[in-house]
DNA sequence: CTGAAAGCGCTTACAG
DNA sequence: CTGAAAGCGCTTACAG
C-alpha cells in the first residue's frame, strides 16, 4: 500500500482513471442506476435528476462503456462490413461505413484476401457479438446458416445466393449485360470476344453467363473468352492474349471497368490500336476511373449511393426486428455511353 | 413458465442461445476457471484437463465472448484506424486492415468527412476502449493528449505534428519534392506552376512549400500557385486556370497524383497538348493509375507497405509498453522517372 | 420517478 | 495445477 501511494504521489504522468457511473453518481448525489437510466432513450427520469447528471457528467467527462453496455444487453452498436481486397468498387466501403456512422453504428472492418478466410472472420465477428454484418463477398451457407441462428442480420450486396434466402441488394447484372450487347450489336459488332475475371467471382461468372447468353440470342459466338483476375495487368495481358489469338476481335466485353481499362491500355500504348476506331471496349461497375477522359468507358454504372442506403435500411430493419422476412433488392444499372465503344446513334 | 416453454416448444427456429465458458466447464468437468485458462496463454493447465476442455469446446462450439473479455482485461482488441474521405491511398486501409488481422487485432474504421468530425469519432474510440488508434488525418492536440492520457497508443501516418511529441510514420515530402524540382531544372524547365490540394491539408502544404522553396533555391519563381482540392475534376479545373492564365507554364507540380491525372486529361483532351513535349507533368504518391500507360507519371512512390508495417510495429510495442517514448519514423519516397515530363537523361 | 440488487461472461489473484 | 470467489461497468426487472 505505501509502496503503491508513494509512487502515484512521484509519477506526474499517472493514467487517467476511466470514470465510470458510480462516480457520475456519486457527484451528482443519485443512484447509479439513475445515471444509467439517463443514458437509456425513453427512460424515465425527472427533470430534476436529470440537470443535477447532465452536471456531473460535464464536470467528469463521463462517456458511457460501451463494452459493459454490450455486454449486458448482449448486442453490440458494431456492424461487421465484409469485403474482398480486389473485389468491390473502393468507395463502397467508405460510403457504407459513413451511412452506418450516421445511423450510430460502428463499423468492423474485414478485409478478405480470398473469400476462404472467411472462417476466421465468422469467428471474430460472433466473439464482438455484432449487430448485423454488410457482406460484399460470398459466404459459404454453413455461415450463412449459423449468423442466421444467432440472430445476427446479414445483407449480401451483389451476391444474390438464388438458392438461400438471403437478404440481399445487388445491381441487375444480367439486364447490363444485355443492354451492353444489344449496343454492340446494334452497331454492327460481330466478332466479339468476353474478358472475365476469376472464375470463383460470382460476379464475373453471372455477368459473363449474361451477356454470353445475350450473344448467343443474337445468333453471334463469341470469339474467345479470356479469364483474368480483376486487376489492371490482368485486362493488360487478356487484350495482348486476344491480339495474339487467331481472330482478333473487333469488340471486347470485359467483367469490371477495371479489365476495360488495362485492355485500353495494353490496345493503344501496346498493339498500337485506336479506340473505337480499331476495337470497341465496354465495361461494367461505373468506377471513377473509368469516367476519366483516358478512357471514357461504355459501361454499366451501379447506384452506389443507393445500394448502400438499401442495405442499411434492411440491416438497420432486420437488427430491430430479427425474425423479418427475407428480402431480395435488385436495382437497375445506368447504360453510359462514353467513347470506347463505337455505337449506333440513338 | 407454462407459456414460455409452450412457445419454446412451438417454435422451431428458436434462437441459439450462446455457449458460455460455464456450459464448456460442466461438459468437460471442469472449474469455469479452467476453461479460461485454456484460452489465455502461457497460464498452466495441464495436458489432461486441456485434453478435457478441448472436446467440450469443439462439441459445444465454444467461443470465447471478447466483450466480457475487454470488459475484465479493460482493453479490447480493436484498434481505431481513422482515415479521411479523400485523403491516402485507398489501398492503405486495405493493407492495414490485414496486417492488423495478421497480428490478432481488428479494425474499427472511422472514414472523416472532415477533419473536424473528429470529436464524435474520439468519443466513440473510447467508449470501445481500443487498444490503439493509427491515423492518417490530423487530429487537434486535444484529442492527441486525451488519448496520451488515457494511455492508448496512437500512431500518425503521414501527419508529422513537428511541434508535439507523436509517434508518427511519415514519408518525406521535403525530399520527394526537392528530388522532382531538381529534375524539372535539369532538364530545363523554368516556367514551373504548382497546383496545391486543400490549404487545409497539411500533406499537401508540406509538399507545396517544400517545392516552392526548392525552386526558389534554385532561382526559379513558380509562374502560378493554383489551390484545388485533391479530385480529378480539381486537377482539370487547375489545368483550365494554368492555360488561361497570363504566362502558360511548362511544366506542373501538382500536390498529389489524382491531380495529376486531372491535369493531364485536360491538357490533352480539352487543351490538346501533348504531354511531355508541350508541357510536363509531376504528382506525388506513386498511386496505381499514376502507372498505368495512359499517365505514366513522373511521381515519388510512398512506400506503403512499409509505412503500415512500422505503424504497426509502433503500435504494438506500445500497446505492450505505454510508457515507450515516442518516435518518428521517416522513410524517403522513391523518384518514378515515368514519361509524363520531359527530364534530363541520366 | 427512484434505488438496491442481480447478473451479463469473462479474468485473475488467492488459497489449496 | 486447480477451484471458489470477487469484480470489470453496465442494464433492467422489481419494489417502493
Amino acid at each position: 500500500m505505501a509502496r503503491r501511494s508513494t509512487q502515484a504521489a512521484s509519477e506526474g504522468t499517472d493514467k487517467a482513471k476511466p470514470v465510470t457511473s458510480y462516480d457520475v453518481a456519486r457527484e451528482a448525489g443519485v443512484s447509479q442506476s439513475a445515471v444509467s437510466r439517463y443514458f437509456t432513450p425513453g427512460a424515465s427520469v425527472s427533470a430534476r435528476t436529470r440537470a443535477k447528471i447532465l452536471k456531473a457528467v460535464n464536470k467528469l467527462g463521463y462517456q458511457p462503456n460501451a463494452i459493459a453496455r454490450s455486454l449486458i444487453t448482449r448486442r453490440s452498436s458494431l456492424v461487421a462490413v465484409v469485403v474482398a481486397n480486389l473485389g468491390f468498387n473502393p468507395e463502397f466501403t467508405s460510403i457504407l461505413g459513413q451511412s452506418l456512422s450516421a445511423r450510430g453504428l460502428n463499423t468492423l472492418l474485414f478485409t478478405l484476401d480470398h473469400e476462404s478466410d472467411a472462417d476466421h472472420v465468422i469467428d471474430q465477428l460472433w466473439q464482438y457479438r455484432v449487430a448485423g454484418v454488410v457482406a460484399a463477398v460470398t459466404l459459404p451457407p454453413r455461415h450463412v446458416d449459423m449468423l442466421s441462428q444467432r440472430e445476427i442480420p446479414l445483407v449480401f450486396v451483389n451476391r444474390a445466393y438464388e438458392e438461400v434466402p438471403v437478404n440481399s441488394v445487388s445491381c441487375d447484372q444480367s439486364e447490363g449485360e444485355r443492354w451492353l450487347v444489344d449496343e454492340l450489336c446494334a452497331a454492327g459488332h460481330r466478332r466479339i470476344a468476353i474478358v472475365s475475371g476469376p472464375e470463383d467471382s460470382p460476379v464475373s461468372r453471372q455477368r459473363v453467363s449474361s451477356a454470353a447468353e445475350r450473344l448467343a440470342n443474337a445468333g453471334v459466338k463469341p470469339v474467345e473468352i479470356v479469364v483474368a483476375d480483376f486487376t489492371y495487368q490482368g485486362g493488360r495481358e487478356a487484350m495482348r492474349k486476344l491480339a495474339a489469338g487467331p481472330a482478333r476481335p473487333d469488340a471486347i466485353i470485359c467483367a469490371n471497368d477495371m479489365l476495360a481499362i488495362g485492355c485500353m491500355d495494353e490496345a493503344r500504348h501496346a498493339l498500337g490500336l485506336r479506340i473505337p476506331e480499331d476495337i470497341s471496349i465496354v465495361g461494367f461497375d461505373g468506377s471513377a476511373p473509368g469516367q476519366w477522359a483516358s478512357y471514357d468507358l461504355v459501361t454499366i454504372r451501379q447506384p452506389t449511393n443507393l445500394m448502400v442506403d438499401a442495405a442499411i435500411d434492411m440491416l438497420m430493419a432486420r437488427i430491430d426486428d430479427p425474425q423479418l422476412i427475407t428480402e431480395k433488392r435488385v436495382f437497375s444499372g445506368e447504360l453510359v455511353r462514353g467513347a470506347s465503344a463505337r455505337l449506333a446513334d440513338t
